[in-house]
DNA sequence: CGTGAACTTGATATGCCTCAATACGAGTGG
DNA sequence: CCACTCGTATTGAGGCATATCAAGTTCACG
């Protein structure tokens, strides 16, 4: 699967197909870690594509209180937009360095009125970005401290490795503590307790600040409430990848500090 | 807007469009308050479509705990489905007695293939879900319960009246309590204090156990943290209601018991 | 008139936040 | 090489918001 020989779908599609690698050659860009692209209200009018890195979609209560509503990785989409207006609904920022394309909306919709495999894929990533949503929302509302941190590393840890939830794996997630926290709607020091106390129950271990290793992926999924097998099935798109492999090189996601 | 002369879109689209109104037809269903149309895990291969009517979509932790995810209105859709297989990843329920139609995931797509303005009607309505769903986490995560619960019912009454929000105006809310606090996060208990808290300081009424009245629609705004002009251009769509005002006629939102 | 579910209100418990102080590590400049 | 500094992580103490438990009331419905 990581040695998946040629780009399919768009690049080889049958019409239009053409355009699209002139189109994402025009729009491809790069940034430097913490770099923030958009903020909340931000005049925005296209849908963007992860070719690598990881980003933050977030948003802010009056009192500077922040929620990170949606983190993409390589090979994800992010329509940041709102219904009405072309304002932006969430502030995106890079967590990596991050090589990615805004589409605008109207080659994004050109391009899905010419391509019914791209549609088809459409939905599934949809439904992936609806699915890990519902999980978050269930466990922001309903979930203790220990239950959102032990999801959110699965989640991250699911999402960035085509391994899945391995013991003795270390996975890189390049949050810190503060960020952690706001993706999971704790303190920061509350997700150090907890951090701590993960690891000095020997469930996970953390090497250089965020490198995240599992050690009783029992307990890990326990705590998480989730079933590893079925969890990646649900939020991870299958089809995702081929959306826009087409968008560039597959670099492997790079930590980075903040 | 409210004497919209006939259905567009779809239904007057050029081709395909006899096809729909036989897929409407085919699948419309009908059912009473408090049914549960599917649990999470279901199997589940179409999209749904809420022609009249309230619709939860929940899930649930082990010790049953349970979130309501979103809250579908009239001419809103769901797509329950998660990524990879054709489980569905929330449980359905009726709030009121609705009309909808489960269209087959390939139907839906062969839909999309044929309509331009279906596609882009339904950028415009992912939007708008995608943006609420950003307002509600972010108070999951970082709100207070004045916050969340006020939150909550300008987002009800925004999405469910061409109005808008109004003073001096009755909403239902076809919620009871324990249902809010399942939405917002909270105890039942704790809903019911601060909707006393709320209704004491004169900000809102309630009238029918869930009819609301704004007051103070200033006052509910900023505990809220919401401009409402702005909220509503971002969290209804605009384009939804063509989505399928082909699919019946247009019946206003009745409240019933659960 | 009885029953059950929702609502209300009070009392208590607790999980997480906030404030505060310290430790650590990386980068910088002397 | 060391001192400085700044951001992040860690740990402790205390407070507060919300959950939980419990009891009583109202209301819809049979």
């Amino acid at each position: 699967m990581s040695a998946k020989p040629l780009p399919r779908n768009i690049l080889n599609g049958p019409p239009g197909s053409a355009v699209l690698s002139e189109l994402v050659d025009a729009h491809r860009r790069e940034r430097p870690a913490g770099t923030i692209e958009k903020l909340e209200g931000d005049t925005c009018s296209e849908v963007y594509f992860v070719v690598s890195g990881w980003l933050a979609a977030s948003k802010s209560l009056a009192d500077g209180q922040r929620q990170v509503v949606d983190i993409v990785l390589n090979g994800g989409m992010l329509d940041p937009g709102s219904a009405g207006s072309d304002k932006s609904a969430v502030e995106i920022e890079f967590l990596t360095r991050t090589v990615f394309v805004p589409l605008p909306r109207e080659n994004w919709l050109r391009l899905l009125s010419v391509d019914p495999g791209l549609r088809r894929a459409l939905l599934g990533e949809r439904r992936a970005i609806m699915a890990r949503m519902f999980e978050r929302m269930l466990r922001l509302g309903k979930g203790s401290a220990e239950n959102r941190i032990a999801y959110a590393l699965c989640e991250l840890c699911l999402r960035s490795s085509d391994a899945g939830l391995r013991e003795r794996r270390a996975y890189p997630i390049p949050l810190n503590q503060p960020l952690l926290g706001d993706f999971c709607g704790l303190s920061s020091v509350h997700v150090c307790r907890t951090l701590r106390r993960l690891e000095i129950d020997g469930i996970v271990e953390r090497t250089n600040r965020m490198d995240i290793v599992i050690h009783k992926l029992d307990a890990l999924a326990e705590i998480a409430q989730i079933d590893p097998e079925a969890l990646r099935g649900q939020i991870v798109s299958a089809a995702a990848p081929e959306l826009f492999t087409a968008c560039g090189s597959r670099e492997p996601p790079r930590r980075a500090a903040s």
